[in-house]
DNA sequence: CTAATATGCAACCTGGAGGTTGCGAAAAGC
DNA sequence: GCTTTTCGCAACCTCCAGGTTGCATATTAG
């Protein structure tokens, strides 16, 4: 079988749309509330903003498109939660650099005390 | 003096800039090259891609904005080197959006085992 | 039933992201 | 000195992200 091949720069690439999707103040906003647990509806989402409705619901179609978060509809009203796995992929692939960062300077200090 | 203030989601607002600049796959491919320790021009930079020279220096000018990276004029040729400060910072951010998360999960576990 | 609330859908606008081409200038090679 | 390399700058193009307004529809309240 094919090597374990684990988390290769190659295949993180698809982490790309999950920080794109992060990369917006209102949308980083709106997972700092939801990741709390509670499910929100939009006009909640909405409150605290200057935007309108329909701009916090593209938003949130982003997110959702991202994995980031679903909505259930219920009534009239449709909740959105917080996914967590796509953050832990994107944490993954940010903990793949640091550690590629970290064996450099661990190799650089070792050739200073030599 | 104010408060310590550990990490509220306001304050991590300041970290979506770092995430837009990671949100494109170009990008990503270049942080993976550059964290490894060893700074590369420009012109290494473009070859494995299909892009342009311009278009991959567009991109690294992004990283630069967002702080991810910094150039070195060495010659005729300008070398560009990984910088993990920011890339730290939202992994603080993703800590926090986790551990909120898993704050939640443990509130109803135990009250689904009450 | 009627009114208020919450949402969905679509058209529209604007700015900037991502990419290209063309040209000029500085360094290095020969 | 002449020729490559390597880069920077600028103009230009296209497309989509982000935002708005307007209207239609479903659901809940009274």
């Amino acid at each position: 079988m094919s090597r374990p091949n684990r988390s290769r720069p190659t295949a993180s690439i698809a982490a790309a749309p999950v920080f794109a999707a992060l990369g917006d103040a209102t949308r980083l906003a709106l997972v700092s509330k939801l990741c709390g647990g509670q499910p929100r509806s939009i006009s909640q989402l909405t409150e605290g903003s200057r935007l309108t409705r329909q701009a916090i619901t593209k938003h949130l179609q982003v997110l959702q498109k991202a994995r980031i978060v679903h909505s259930v509809r219920s009534g009239r009203e449709s909740l959105f939660e917080f996914d967590p796995k796509p953050i832990d992929e994107i944490k993954q692939y940010l903990d793949f650099v640091s550690q590629q960062w970290d064996q450099t300077l661990s190799r650089l200090k070792s050739f200073v005390e030599d």
